[in-house]
DNA sequence: GGCCTCACG
DNA sequence: ACGTACGTGAGGCCC
């Protein structure tokens, strides 16, 4: 076997990483996707390649060759947005820490460099690859010289590769010939103009025949085609000209040692460490945790698994201003407690013998009178021990989601790198690997103690850094007096559930699955043929194509076959409405009949999740299942929410907030006209479409209402006159005409919005009424959709944010009043401004003046929040 | 695991 | 010119 050598193309790697993949920002808000992709294309190659040598090529600033030679030359580079400009030196920091060479030569490109070792290592009997973006480097192919260039199909990343035969292959030229063709055909992303009216095909046809440009050009009167013949003719010096542009130089003079390339071990501490820092957590796993945690902080962490111990353990604890603390536990069971008593003395106390459960929760209930428990999660951990909602805690996650809500993980490794200067400690994944707590814990695993002190031990450490940095940016108080509280009350959410019944539910599964049945023959008779209905792909070809239904191709794969283009076929295609119908029949079935049966636990109630660190804007989220999705729109679909109901002696209250979002917005635009509309208004949308269009309120007609309802939403979300058009299905003349009205009509939302944008791109961030921040890092973007988008967001998040500040504010004092006044009624669920309460029947009256007046007083705007409140025997009847 | 579709506010 | 409304989660398909 010969040695192997492989050969980068930096940028254009680079560059393509960039352009296939989304882009992912670091922790410290640097740009990393294309770095990113460049090291994954980078493994994969090594994998599969195996070489012995390894060298990177980078283009240089200074004039090539090229340039002195043709004053006119541009360059082979089209300009680098910033963000990926940034990334080189990115790029090349991890190659040098992991001890890659790279090479550069002044007054050449990157692919004479790459042409001119492969042509040397040749030379030395070595195989060689080169690997880049560049079809131009085909020219390099040869029996012992291989291209590869990475392909993008289905968004899965394919790796061609051309050895001189494959070459000959795919393109009927030789490799040498690859030159030929561009100086023919061009190269719109090498510069190279080619000659005109000379396209792929008919160039390929001419190497093909005379081998290159000058013998082609030598018997241009034989050439059939009159266009090539002409422009050949007419053109022969601008096709050698790029000709000489388009061949890689071979013997340029750069110096490169073999030895120096050798490949040595990439997965160095320093590779781990930048790895870490930009967050490329799929790598880490490549490195070996002996070689690259050298400062294990092992020796700290004792385990305590005798009574005695433990008992002083805690007391020494009563005795600190705050500890760390990390539970560990999961549905079927709790396994041990990390307790970290400072930064050098961190104790696991696992679950056996007399450290109970029970053992454990009274010992923290009674420590977090006086010393702060430090978490990175209370709510979790108030399902394995008891705490009132007075005890001192801290909850880092939750503190890391105000000072950054735009992560999707706040896990305490995470947490260390981002608040402890980079500090790295191991993942649970590195430690655990897939298994889960429970096997750990049966197999009494090393691993447990030092997860648990890990985590304890941060969440004690990081506690600092996380208080001042909420004080920093004015966000202490949104963290005390709305989040950390509304942890006991989501806990408390959680632990209560919602009835439901099941055997109901089964029924009207049962009943949806008979008309599905019907419809699914019935769609099946139209088309011909019995294909799958719920494969948008199938569908798509069975009307589109089958069917010959105009419509036309849409998404990336294929046709869109979603409900809004469905609806503009139905009048003439009565399939379409079937398919309508199934898909809404399906959906219910799915999602709703046989999902949410499938979580109904031993006690007849659903208890569902709710994620407290997830949006952007502060809302919160539901899963497992999730409860804010409950169909209401259709009376069909709506029908579920009957088999929602309360326990006996009980009825559902349910009260929501009158279109919050729009008075948060006529307060924080303090727009008088707005404001005093909604202090008169009966209704907001008809009052709206009066005074856009100059018209009695009277007079109204419901499309005007309609539209103005619609502007309304659109406003809140950021309006663009493209996105109101769509939902309202005019042109987008039309709908700027409509947006501009609103404007008038309303002369300062248009500042405070514009205002809004302003602030983002000055700050960064935008804010709520309460000092909730989100990053809007897209208003920096150089891409304007992306850029476009990063204006909606500032408009909307504010608006949004501070909405579900105010519903965050009410569930916590009706929560904190229902256990005051001692009521058996509890709060079960929120909808973003929908509060549900299972009240007890002698409760009525005091908790709708609950519900009433923390509603209401949650906020003081300037005009009034308003509250409609229901009462049923289910959630159908309570709407 | 990504994409499409669709349920909610 | 670019190709979109803001914020979510879940199920089914298909690679």
């Amino acid at each position: 076997m010969c040695e192997k050598i492989l050969l980068i193309d930096g940028h254009s790697i680079l560059n393509r990483a960039f352009y296939g993949l989304p882009d992912l920002t670091s922790p410290e808000g640097l740009h990393t996707g294309a770095v990113y992709g460049f090291l994954n294309i980078l493994f994969r190659v090594l994998e599969e390649e195996k070489p012995e040598y390894l060298a990177v090529a980078f283009d240089r600033s200074e004039p090539t060759f090229r340039h002195q030679k043709y004053p006119e030359y541009k360059g082979t580079r089209k300009p680098m947005p910033e963000e990926l400009k940034e990334q080189l030196p990115l790029l090349q920091e991890m190659l040098a820490a992991m001890g890659i060479t790279t090479i550069s030569l002044a007054g050449y490109e990157a692919d004479d460099l790459l042409g001119t070792l492969a042509k040397r290592s040749e030379e030395k009997g070595m195989d060689v690859t080169v690997l880049s973006g560049d079809r131009d480097l085909l020219q390099l192919a040869s029996k012992k010289t291989l291209i590869r260039i990475p392909k993008t199909a289905k968004g899965q990343t394919l790796i061609e590769s051309y050895h001189e035969d494959e070459v000959l292959e795919h393109y009927q030229v030789t490799p040498s010939q690859i030159i030929e063709l561009k100086a023919l055909m061009g190269d719109s992303a090498d510069n190279i103009s080619g000659i005109p009216g000379v396209g792929e095909k008919n160039a390929t046809r001419l190497i093909k025949e005379y081998g290159t440009v000058e013998n082609a050009y030598a018997h241009a009167e034989e050439i059939p085609q009159k266009r090539a013949r002409e422009s050949l003719l007419e053109h022969y010096e601008l096709a050698q000209l790029s000709r000489e542009l388009a061949a890689i130089c071979t013997d340029s003079p750069v110096e490169f040692s073999c030895e120096d390339a050798k490949v040595g071990d990439l997965y160095t501490k320093e590779a781990y460490e930048l790895c870490r820092k930009l967050d490329f957590r799929s790598f880490l796993n490549r490195f070996d945790p002996a070689q690259v945690n050298e400062d294990s902080m092992e020796q700290d962490f004792f385990t305590c698994s005798d009574f005695e111990g433990c008992e002083a353990l805690f007391e020494k604890a009563a005795q600190a201003e705050a500890v760390g603390v990390s539970l560990l536990g999961d549905k079927e069971g709790t396994y041990g407690l990390g307790l970290a008593l400072n930064e050098d003395e961190i104790y696991y106390i696992p679950v056996q013998g007399m450290t109970t459960p029970g053992y454990l929760s009274e010992k923290l209930e009674s420590l977090s009178q006086n010393t702060m428990l430090c978490s990175m999660d209370v709510k979790a951990m108030l399902k394995h021990i008891e705490l009132r909602p007075e005890a001192k805690v801290f909850d880092c996650g939750i503190a890391a989601y105000l000072l950054n809500p735009l992560k999707s993980t706040y896990t305490y490794e995470e947490l260390a790198r981002d608040y402890l200067d980079g500090k790295a400690i191991p993942a649970k994944e590195e430690l655990l690997g897939k298994i889960s707590l429970k096997k750990a814990w049966e197999q009494d695993m090393p691993e447990l103690e030092q997860l648990a002190c890990y985590m304890a031990y941060t969440a004690f450490c990081v506690r600092g850094p996380l208080e001042e940095k909420l004080k920093e940016t004015s966000m202490w108080k949104v963290y005390t007096e709305i989040e950390l509280p509304l942890v006991f009350t989501l806990d408390s959410m959680e632990k209560w559930g919602i009835e439901v019944k099941g055997e109901e539910l089964k029924n009207y599964g049962d009943q949806l699955t008979v008309r599905i049945q019907e419809l699914e023959k019935l769609i099946w008779q139209q088309a011909g043929e019995e294909f799958n209905i719920n494969s948008p792909k199938q569908l798509g070809v069975i009307l589109f194509e089958k069917m010959g239904i105009p419509g036309g191709k849409k998404t990336k794969t294929g046709y869109s076959t979603s409900a809004d283009i469905l609806e503009k076929l139905a009048p003439d295609h009565p399939i379409v409405n079937d398919i309508l119908e199934y898909r809404q029949l399906a959906k219910l079935k799915s999602t709703y009949a046989d999902g949410l049966g499938a979580v109904i636990e031993a006690d007849g109630r659903i208890h569902s999740t709710f994620n407290q660190t997830i949006t952007a804007t502060g809302r919160i989220s539901s899963t497992e299942p999730n409860l804010q999705n409950i169909p209401v729109r259709m009376e069909l679909g709506r029908l579920i929410r009957k088999v929602f109901v309360p326990e006996p002696g009980f009825v559902f209250l349910d009260a929501d907030y009158s279109q919050i979002e729009l008075r948060v917005l006529a307060h924080m635009s303090g727009d008088e006209k707005l404001i005093q509309a909604y202090r008169e208004a009966e209704d907001i949308h008809r009052l709206t479409a009066s005074q856009v269009f100059h018209i009695p309120l009277e007079e109204v007609t419901p499309l005007q209402r309609r539209n103005a309802k619609a502007v309304n939403f659109g406003i809140v979300y950021g309006i663009s006159s493209f996105g109101l058009s769509q939902d309202l299905s005019i042109t987008r003349k039309e709908a700027a005409a409509y947006i501009q009205k609103y404007f008038e009509t309303y002369p300062s939302i248009k500042g405070f919005l514009d205002g809004l944008v302003e602030q983002g791109k000055e700050k960064g961030y935008v804010s709520t009424m309460f000092g909730r921040r989100r990053p809007v890092p897209e208003l920096k973007s150089s891409n304007f959709m992306q850029r476009s988008f990063g204006e909606r967001v500032a408009m909307n998040s504010p608006i949004q944010g501070t909405a579900a500040d105010i519903i965050k504010i009410a569930m916590n004092r009706v929560y904190k009043r229902l256990l005051d006044e001692k009521l058996r009624s509890r709060l079960v669920l929120q909808v973003h401004d929908e509060l549900l309460i299972e009240t007890w029947k002698d409760e009525i009256p005091q908790v709708s003046r609950i519900l009433e007046e923390e509603m209401k007083g949650a906020a003081h705007l300037a005009v009034e929040l308003e509250v409609d409140m229901h009462q049923g025997d289910n959630w159908y009847e309570a709407k």
